[in-house]
RNA sequence: GGGGGCGUAGUGUAGCCUGGUUCAACACGCCUGCCUGUCACGCAGGAGAUCGCGGGUUCAAAUCCCGUCGCUCCCGCCA
């Protein structure tokens, strides 16, 4: 008999079917049996009334426990007053497939949180919830959409690897493995090759995959494995060109976003998915620390922004130009990446940005530079030593097209779309500075 | 890495400031019984924690002090 999904219930009324799920509730009365049952596609009564001839089922049905698998068969009626959705099946046969013990560890029900100490531990339970379920279906539905968007605009898909010999970014700490004789690195970014493929003449390409950074970062914004979103683009004439295809990237992204799952996400999270018009606002860096003076703020670092100077400056777009998004350009060079191109005319200033949404940093590219005397003097200008990043140089002494690109966090976007406090609640299995399990 | 907060039954909290008739309360869950259809079902009863761990102060510590582990937030850093 084929499973029916208990969002389709209302298809069969009258017929017999099979439904399978987890118990959600069970309210075993004295004349009749009351069984909530979920799976993926949403909650449906199951009723057994007491009788002689189910008298075995009914014993069943007494013994069970909540978050038990059960697979139950009966037939469909309509019934209005019923309120998950005005059917209920009348078990004729359960079978508890695999049973739960009394005791769960949290609530999967949803009606009291646990710690988010205790969900992270029974991740698993917790991910029954169904708000967790939709954050991994609105995580496919914008990967989903990211793709059909590059696709359709001639990229190709690579995967750069995540094992190293030689740091590919300076900055940021790596994770040091032993790797047979020898130590090598977990890669805290898919940057040196996503260019290599510029180099090698594949024109566009993206990756979706992990990177890894070392640092013992406790916000509520990083992790220590985290799945790293890049683009990068051959022939572009600046920088400026990398922000036009990312907003057009994210509008397309966040329209289908919408259009599949913004219902569902305003119920389960009471936030609306807004299209953001394009042009984004874009906002040079020495404008964004007016603003942020008049506001009386004072960044840490010179020339750069700060968390609560993002959060400012999230607030004044929003208020001020009606925007979610906001690209700050023409970073200094002092806090950019040695291979981000510098501007001709200002080469204090780079071709780099930020992207900004609701405050939260979630995209840095830049226009790179190609041309390997500038790139190695950058490099040296930074103190970098230039033999473990050769094999990067080299990239740019055999003609390599102007280019650029970006890289986005996937958690983060999730986060900031669906109103969630932490990357932890929109990451399957985070993994951060003292989480490596489960 | 620096700073703040937290850690009490299966779960969520109260008690801690003003140590001792509270060796720990409440809610949810769990167990037992009752209940003509419930829908956060209801009613009655019951079990369950030596208060993260270690040490100290004290006649006496969940309650004060130190250490430690874990979580969390802010800063730094970034996706």
């Amino acid at each position: 008999m084929a499973r029916t999904l208990i969002k389709d219930l209302r298809q069969h009324i009258g017929q017999e079917v099979k439904i399978q799920g987890w118990i959600r509730t069970i309210r075993d009365q004295k004349r009749v049996q009351f069984l909530i049952v979920r799976d993926h596609t949403g909650l449906g009564q199951a009723t057994a009334e007491r009788s002689e001839s189910l008298a075995a089922m009914n014993e069943t049905i007494s013994a069970l426990t909540r978050e038990s698998a059960v697979t139950v068969i009966g037939k469909v009626v309509e019934n209005p007053v019923v309120k998950t959705g005005g059917v209920e099946v009348l078990v004729r046969q359960l079978v508890v497939e695999g049973a739960a013990d009394g005791q769960l560890p949290l609530d999967v029900s949803g009606a009291q949180e646990s710690n988010p100490e205790v969900r992270l531990n029974w991740r698993f339970l917790d991910l029954r919830r169904p708000e967790n379920l939709l954050i991994f279906q609105v995580q496919t539905a914008v990967e989903h959409a990211m793709r059909e968007y590059w696709l359709r605009e001639g990229f190709l898909e690579i995967h750069s690897p995540k094992l190293m010999g030689s740091a590919s970014e300076s900055g940021a700490e790596l994770f040091e493995l032993k790797y047979f004789d020898r130590p090598a690195y977990l890669a805290q970014s898919p940057q040196f090759y996503k260019q290599m493929a510029m180099a090698a003449g594949f024109d566009r390409v993206f990756e979706i995959g992990p990177a890894f950074r070392a640092d013992p970062s406790f916000t509520p914004r990083h992790a220590t494995e985290f799945t790293s979103v890049d683009m990068e683009m051959s022939w572009i004439e600046s920088h400026e060109d990398v922000m036009a295809f990312e907003e057009q990237w994210l509008q397309y992204t966040l329209s289908r976003v919408k259009e599949q799952l913004g219902p569902q996400i305003r119920s389960a999270f009471g936030a609306d998915v807004i299209v953001p018009q394009v042009p984004f606002p874009r906002m040079p860096m020495p404008d964004v620390l007016r603003i942020l003076t008049r506001k009386g703020h004072t960044p840490e670092r010179k020339g750069d922004l700060d968390p609560a100077g993002e959060r400012l400056l999230g607030e004044y777009v929003a208020q001020e130009l009606g925007h979610e998004f906001v690209f700050v350009t023409d970073y200094p060079a002092d806090v950019r990446a040695f291979y981000h191109m510098r501007n001709a005319d200002t080469p204090a200033v780079t071709k780099g940005f930020d992207l900004l949404w609701k405050g939260v940093e979630v995209t840095t590219g830049a226009q790179r530079e190609h041309r390997y005397e500038i790139l190695v003097a950058q490099a040296r200008e930074k103190g970098l030593s230039l033999e473990p990043i050769q094999f990067y140089l080299d990239f740019f002494k055999y003609g390599c097209p102007p280019h650029g690109g970006f890289g986005f966090g996937l958690s983060r976007m999730l986060m900031v779309l669906l109103n969630q406090p932490n990357i932890r609640e929109v990451t399957y299995i985070y993994r951060g500075p003292t989480r490596l399990y489960p």
